[in-house]
DNA sequence: ACCCAGGACTGAT
DNA sequence: ATCAGTCATGGG
């Protein structure tokens, strides 16, 4: 174990930052989690309102775990409803990582109808046969220059099933250059998100992930099955006929300018409850 | 053995 | 514009 270093984290909860669903290759260890930030091997641990992280990596950490976002102002804009209410109580210290864009792109493009827990083992399949090794036994995320050159039988040895086409063509198209993921950053939300739809195996949900965990759209707000189902209990109960692009609607609305923190929240909490909660109902 | 998962895409109404 | 069918894989 390296030598660690203390930083300030107050109002931040490691834990379930790193185990609600935006990042796939953190891996508990020793009372905290290991994993890659950019190219440097990380351990990393919470001890009240403070971090201790390997020396060196101070910097990377506050900027990856965000530890700059006004949580308690974030919490102010939220719509004060009781779902709204009970998320926050659970979620309290939960922030939206700063993801390296190819890397949160290209692990959400696997993400699509798999369980958290597949796409971990997908992740780390990925980063162990063509990711970079950055020491420790850690790899980085594979560059897309790398993925473009894979067959996509290789990819599929990795688990990814027909996910494989996807993140093979994408990375192709972002090796060429043929899609500048620096440049989006220029973009309004609504032409970054279509920029990125058009990337193959890209659709909406996945496209408001990657602009919510690697842009910092903190207003996008991607709808998968877990949250459809929050909005249709939570604010659609009597209503039967509400289209997705009603419910989308809805969440940009609804939520305001912290939507994406507000759905982060509402997702995380709900898939903590008990299953019997969602029985009933619907 | 079944069920479902942080969906996207195609082709038919 | 909606809608069903299809696409693979593995953990509960």
């Amino acid at each position: 174990m390296p030598r660690l270093t203390r930083i300030d984290a107050p109002l931040f909860d490691l834990k379930k930052t790193l185990e609600s669903g935006q990042a796939f290759q953190w891996v508990p260890q020793g009372g905290g989690y290991v994993g890659v930030i950019g190219s440097k091997p990380v351990y990393v641990e919470q001890e009240g309102a403070s971090l201790r992280v390997t020396r060196g990596c101070e910097d990377l950490a506050v900027h990856y775990f965000a530890l700059d976002h006004p949580l308690e102002e974030i919490y102010a804009t939220f719509p004060d409803d009781p779902a709204m209410r009970e998320s926050v109580e659970w979620c309290r210290g939960v922030r939206i990582l700063r993801q390296p864009e190819w890397e949160c792109l290209g692990t959400f493009i696997t993400s699509s109808m798999k369980q958290v827990k597949h796409i971990q083992q997908m992740s780390h399949a990925l980063r162990r046969r063509f990711g970079e090794p950055v020491g420790e036994g850690f790899h980085a995320y594979p560059a897309p220059e790398r993925l473009a050159a894979a067959t996509e039988e290789e990819l599929r040895a990795c688990g990814l099933g027909f996910r494989a086409r996807g993140l093979g063509e994408t990375a192709r198209a972002v090796a060429e250059g043929a899609v500048d993921l620096k440049a989006i950053h220029a973009l309004p939300d609504e032409e970054a998100l279509a920029a990125l739809c058009r990337l193959p195996g890209v659709g909406p949900k996945i496209a408001n992930c990657v602009l919510l965990f690697a842009y910092e759209r903190v207003r996008a707000f991607p709808i998968d099955v877990w949250i459809e189902r929050v909005l249709r209990h939570h604010y659609f109960r009597r209503k039967r006929k509400i289209t997705p692009r009603r419910l989308q609607e809805f969440a940009a609305g609804y939520f305001g300018p912290y939507g994406g923190y507000a759905q982060q929240y509402l997702f995380h909490h709900a898939r903590n409850l008990p299953r019997s909660v969602w029985k009933t109902g619907r």
